[in-house]
DNA sequence: ACATATATTGAGATTGCGTCTCATTAGCAA
DNA sequence: TTGCTAATGAGACGCAATCTCAATATATGT
């Protein structure tokens, strides 16, 4: 997977915020320069660590109130996986409705995707009567057990 | 879906703790008798309340150390919508494998099953080397777009 | 360039869920 | 009953996230 085209990307965010009739202030173009200048997922507590290094005058309140705004824009992907703290991935973008598996044995998180999915949960959603906006499919998985059946297909760890 | 048998479940749990060597204390039976009779999604904060209505002894710290177990029993199963606080469903040894769509314009939230949805997962899991061990899927919804469109299913709100 | 309207800011107080501490109490087995 | 020790409650604490409000900076029109 190559790097994508990052500038296009905040640009693009910029762009968002013109239309909303919101400020390009230095602070947010640092937070934005931040969050997409890496692929890694990242805590709203660590964005603030970085981007702070870029811009020292960028606060918490800052961070936190940019965040749904990028967000919103759809270009970064908030996800819950139960701990108490969320955590932001700034690849959503290019891979608009991935999905985590997450081993219980390694801590490893792997992304897919797959339409589908996509098309079953439309499905399931118009039968209800509801449209999706969103959704968060997080497997928790186990590879041991795969490999003790000899059957598992990862590599290291 | 008629009321199912919560004396079953109550002592199964009871079972549980005789099994981990835990003691059967009146807090914790105040705790299991709130927590099936209903069949309610409920807060830990709420559950307290509950609690503490039948037996005022209960405190928080008693009500946050018991949700990890029957959590960990199987027979209540934990839950994270993106709120800062966890939802608990008292429904699970009945519906193990539920999913839930939670509407983002009326708060409601709707239970369903799906087998080939569940299959799907396991599809997808073995394909990348994984076997699963639990899953969560949670769609964000409108029902509003529905309405506008003359299809939404939904009664009342 | 400059002035104006107002969106945005930072510091720090505040909220709220959840965890931890520790002295006291109460299950339960012998 | 006794003794061991798991379990308890009250309240302090931790931490992510939100809120307040006076000061500042941005975009727009002149």
């Amino acid at each position: 997977m190559a790097e994508p085209n990052r500038t296009a990307v905040k640009e693009e965010f910029l762009k968002f915020l013109e239309e909303k009739n919101l400020r390009i202030t230095s602070q947010r173009r640092a937070i934005v320069e931040t969050v997409f200048s890496t692929d890694q997922h990242f805590t709203a507590e660590q964005l603030l660590e970085w981007a702070k290094e870029r811009d020292s005058s960028v606060s918490r309140a800052t961070v936190y109130r940019t965040l749904p705004l990028l967000t919103e824009s759809g270009l970064v992907h908030e996800m819950d996986f139960g701990k108490d703290y969320k955590i932001y991935d700034p690849n959503y973008a290019d891979h608009p409705n991935h999905n985590h598996i997450i081993c219980d044995d390694c801590d490893k998180i792997v992304e897919f995707e797959s339409d589908r999915l996509d098309q079953l949960e439309n499905e399931i959603s118009n039968e209800l009567g509801f449209k999706v906006k969103s959704q968060q499919l997080r497997i928790n998985a186990s590879c041991e057990e795969m490999k003790r059946l000899g059957a598992c297909k990862n590599k290291g760890n």
